[in-house]
DNA sequence: GATGCTACTTACCAAAACGAAACTACTTAC
DNA sequence: GTAAGTAGTTTCGTTTTGGTAAGTAGCATC
């Protein structure tokens, strides 16, 4: 008798290990919301980014940030202006995550829709 | 002068929360990993799910997988045999992540590409 | 009757994530 | 000189998450 075991082929562990790497990249209560308002506004400064997400303190959005910016999927920008500004937006690695946001963008809308119909 | 304030768009607020959603059902190290694991194979029991998942402990599994079943994206099903056998597998709501699994699986594996082309 | 399989649970602990509040440093405006 | 806006950092503490190891309970096999 054939033990039940890998029923997955080897694409599928492969897309399976893609799923978690992205999963890891994004990790955390913040991050995808974070790349998500880039994806939809371009660019933001800090405090104005800050604004746009709802309850998050300035220390976490920096921390963040960072993370972002070191696996390369969010620029920052300092502009030498009075007082300095500076500027977030998505690299085009980030940019890439498009189809992500706008899946779970909408299978978030579509999700809160069937959970009030009930 | 106008303040620099909302850019976005109402659609855009609504996209951001259905982001804001999706994140939070499947909050943490595991769920996405899970779900992606009951798409691509269908069906899982308990302890053959656990084997596909590397690193997973049971106690984690157990809780990720109640969770996931509270907010209706899996189902599970006992099976009355000798020994028990419990299954599981995506609800229709589960399976309308499918989007969300297939970008993540597919933007995983390219950033992983991406990165040791370098 | 000891071991092993099923599907978990329990107890305990460590680490990471998150958060509130205050503070820094610079400049402009009043 | 006082307040307000820029972009954060620092401190401290709580909460959440994840992990290890062992235990449970029923049955089946050796």
């Amino acid at each position: 008798m054939k033990k039940e075991k890998s029923q997955l082929t080897d694409i599928c562990q492969l897309q399976l290990q893609g799923v978690k790497d992205t999963q890891d990249l994004l990790s955390g209560k913040w991050k995808t919301v974070i790349v998500a308002a880039l994806y939809y506004n371009g660019k933001f400064r800090f405090m104005n980014l800050s604004r746009h997400i709802e309850g998050i303190a300035p220390k976490v959005l920096s921390k963040e940030l960072k993370d972002l910016e070191m696996n390369q999927l969010v620029k920052r920008t300092v502009i030498d202006t009075m007082p300095i500004t500076v500027e977030y937006e998505l690299t085009s690695q980030g940019k890439s995550l498009n189809k992500v946001i706008e899946a779970m963008g909408e299978w978030g809308v579509n999700y809160r829709k069937s959970i009030l119909k009930k």
